[in-house]
DNA sequence: CCAAAGATGCGCT
DNA sequence: GCGCATCTTTGGG
């Protein structure tokens, strides 16, 4: 689910205005393992883990919200960890301008397209996804969406998570990024001593195929 | 009630 | 790559 939704496009009606963003880096969390929230027990702020698949689950990181959607089986999710904005025939110039204003950078200037989203919380601000309005509540066609115009990945790079604490299984590779967006998601996995084989890999055009 | 710890972001080097 | 701001959740006293 991680792979098949890179390169998807997430909308969000914001009063009339659609606004949209590609998403272009995904990491995947399992139950059965410790770096995921679910593995850590059901508490209120948890429980949306728990609920049917495609539920969304939101949670504060370092001070801001951050976005998943609930996969088959309790506790497995995907975190919507990056995208690039979209403007096309559902969101014109007009919604690129108010995610401009809904996450400036800190100095108050507007950002850059290519660092507008580049961040699992930079996203939810840009698209005006807030915690007490979208945990535990489900997709809905008239106002926060998965769309698919067509567009698929040429290759994708499967790395490991980001901050993931020593011994909390954070060898496991399960960070996707659409290798033509690598520059614009968290932190690129092709860094200058980060080598393909070592620190990341391409996914099989037969893995990427079946999915 | 308080301290500590995050599935981070930013600015600086 | 590193330090620091940031703010909610969590768990212990």
């Amino acid at each position: 689910m991680a792979v098949g939704l890179l390169g998807k496009i997430i909308r969000h009606k914001v009063v009339d205005l659609w606004l949209s963003a590609r998403i272009i880096e995904t990491e995947a969390y399992m139950l059965n393992e410790r770096g995921s929230h679910a593995s850590l027990g059901l508490t209120p702020s948890r429980r949306a883990l728990f609920m049917e698949g495609g539920t969304i689950y939101m949670y504060y990181a370092r001070g801001g919200d951050s976005l998943n959607i609930g996969a088959a089986g309790p506790g497995n999710s995907v975190l919507i960890k990056s995208a690039y904005p979209v403007t096309d025939d559902v969101s014109g110039p007009e919604s690129l301008a108010a995610m401009l204003r809904l996450n400036p950078a800190r100095n108050g200037q507007p950002r850059a397209p290519e660092k507008l989203c580049a961040g699992q919380t930079l996203l939810c601000r840009a698209l005006g996804l807030k915690v007490p309005e979208w945990n535990a509540q489900t997709l809905d066609a008239s106002r926060l969406f998965i769309d698919d115009d067509g567009y698929r990945p040429d290759n994708i790079i499967r790395t490991t998570r980001l901050g993931i604490p020593s011994g909390r299984d954070e060898h496991l590779p399960y960070r996707f990024v659409d290798s033509a967006y690598a520059s614009c998601c968290t932190r690129s996995p092709l860094g200058r001593s980060r080598l393909e084989g070592e620190h990341y890999h391409y996914l099989d055009t037969d893995q990427q195929w079946r999915t």
